[in-house]
DNA sequence: CTGTTAGCGCTTTCAA
DNA sequence: TTGAAAGCGCTAACAG
């Protein structure tokens, strides 16, 4: 009894993939002895649809019996939805973004939505993408990748954290309520020379940062002079050039709020910058850093953090997108989860004040 | 003059997306002048086509002026290939995951495939991903999200970082080499109490790393103790803990390799350990981890790190994977490309010999 | 060299 | 309550 000679292949570390014929929905319909269009209402779940309840079974069963799925390219082809949603990002190695990605991963799921996501640059990742999604989330908080000053065309896509006049839609989480929290307290623990570092000022993300850090001073009488705040080109880990700088200006600032990210060499750059000058934290030095993986947990001293609702963000992206995907209009949106402010050991009274 | 109402919102915020008939080859066609057929051959490349090159040249012209772009469910419907890869991932936040994708994406995007990302437990996200891929890679390196001890059926696979019998082919890397490597850095040091931290020796993964320890070790006349090597079976933060216990065995190691993930956590877990015990590092204690971000070079002193060719892995993948599916057997792979020692500040003689 | 044609597998009226 | 039939947009023989 001559074998296939297909599935020679043992289990010895080859693999050879067999490729039998994928089942068909007609070939449900044979086993349920129904019309393949029933099949297909079944399966719909068509809440319209009569359909006796013995044949249902019938159908089901055939289903499971013959480990039936539907073919996904057909079913686009004829419904022009691939349930399907995409997302750019930058760097996937940016926790900020797949803390995002992790949000709008879970709610696209309960929706009955796949989320597909992509890292790399709009340009190139839009066209690999379109056809496959309906509709497009995409993260874009530094001024570099900003290039798609032109809107995604033709596929429906959000802007998330970050607000774009020009660039559609957008949802974002409440920065500035977020900062002013953060350099609240460090104005509640006695400081009066707090420095702030932020990303490029071309990116409102970052105007709205500073916003709040200085409401927060004017409400406190305190000078939000300009020169406490580090606009940081830099996209990499700038951390310690920045930290450097802003504790080399004069009245050296008795605490810092680090608001940019990529957050982990952001946060030890800081670190070893302080480290570096000999600037002890939190006695010399109050830190703060913006943060979204549990790192600063796992510092010594554990880092002080504002943690900004990002899952919560990407998941109110996924619905914003669907109602745009269904045609409705969609104004810019605001995430309603307040920011919080995680209280750990780099934050105490500046020297002076103890 | 009534507008249509559906282009009544300006960039106000607020966005309705216009929905224009999508181009079709056949409007390419008529534009051109010529059958659809025509069209489809021209774009597809093939090469054995013979065309009159003006006749190619008004078809190129007409996809460009009308913006064509293929219907990507059309095509997959007929050619039952979709042009992309699935990546399942158990976590992004894992920076290994992300390297070995980086490097896969930029591998597949040299072929012409779209890697699609997607993270989770492989049951529920090979679900979603059926049928919108042509092959999957899976990247598993923790015993917990083993579950899948059934293959994906249907879909050519393949496992990346670890090699399991029954799972079908897989691509590592050498891990037994550069754990021997980053062994023998400290032997070389003088060292000769070195304790090993790795995960679940359930995952091969781990027990090649333990292997090159032992082979390095050996190869110095060095006892390779058990009670050497720490399996640990924690998946999260667990580098506080797991250095705690190995510092606290007698005679305590003078160095000590953190060779599992997610390396960010771990390090710094580690590190807040020897803190916490008083134990200055290198000068009591040498330290190397496993490392696949820049995040050892931000850290002060800046650790040692043992890195793994991880988006060589990820290119290698795909290029294994692409066999795969076109039918050819696939055995086991090891990449060749060897692991590097990157020696920085935490590794230093044992105290007694300095 | 270019056009005709037959589906790929599914959804969705419409008819029975 | 179920079946028949017409495509969705594209590719790939094959015919001219």
């Amino acid at each position: 009894m001559p074998t296939s000679p297909k599935k020679a292949a043992a289990d010895d570390g080859v693999t050879r993939p067999a490729k039998p014929r994928a089942i068909r929905m007609r070939d449900v319909a044979a086993v349920a002895g129904v019309d393949i269009s029933v099949v297909s209402r079944v399966l719909s779940g068509d809440e319209r649809l009569v359909v006796r309840p013995e044949t249902r079974e019938r159908v089901l069963e055939a289903v499971t019996r013959l480990n039936y799925r539907p073919n996904i390219a057909a079913r686009a082809l004829k419904t022009a939805r691939t349930m399907a949603i995409g997302m750019v990002v930058p760097d996937l190695a940016n926790t900020a973004y797949t803390e995002i990605a992790r949000g709008a991963d879970e709610r696209a799921a309960e929706l009955g939505y796949t989320l597909l996501v992509a890292s790399g640059r709009m340009q190139e990742r839009l066209p690999t993408l379109e056809g496959r999604i309906d509709g497009l989330l995409y993260a874009v908080a530094t001024s570099d990748s900003t290039a798609p000053h032109r809107l995604p065309e033709q596929i429906p896509s959000l802007l998330v954290n970050r607000r774009e006049p020009g660039l559609g839609a957008s949802i974002i989480a409440n920065d500035e309520e977020g900062v002013a929290l953060a350099t609240q307290h460090l104005i509640d623990l006695g400081h009066t020379h707090i420095g702030l570092i932020v990303a490029d000022f071309s990116v409102d993300t970052h105007r709205r940062r500073a916003a709040g850090y200085r409401r927060a001073m004017r409400a406190a009488g305190l000078p939000d002079a300009s020169e406490s705040i580090l606009e940081t080109a830099f996209d990499e880990a700038g951390g310690y050039e920045a930290t450097l700088e802003l504790l080399r200006r004069e009245p050296r600032p008795t605490a810092l709020f680090v608001a940019r990210g990529p957050t982990v060499p952001w946060t030890l750059g800081a670190l070893a910058a302080c480290d570096e000058l000999g600037v002890s934290v939190p006695d010399d030095l109050s830190l703060i850093v913006l943060s979204d993986v549990p790192i600063a947990d796992y510092l010594r001293p554990a880092v002080t953090s504002l943690e900004l609702p990002l899952a919560t963000l990407g998941s109110r992206a996924i619905d914003q997108l669907l109602r745009l995907i269904d045609g409705e209009a969609v104004a810019d949106a605001m995430v309603d989860e307040p920011p919080r402010l995680m209280v750990r050991e780099t934050t105490a009274a500046p020297p002076g004040r103890r």
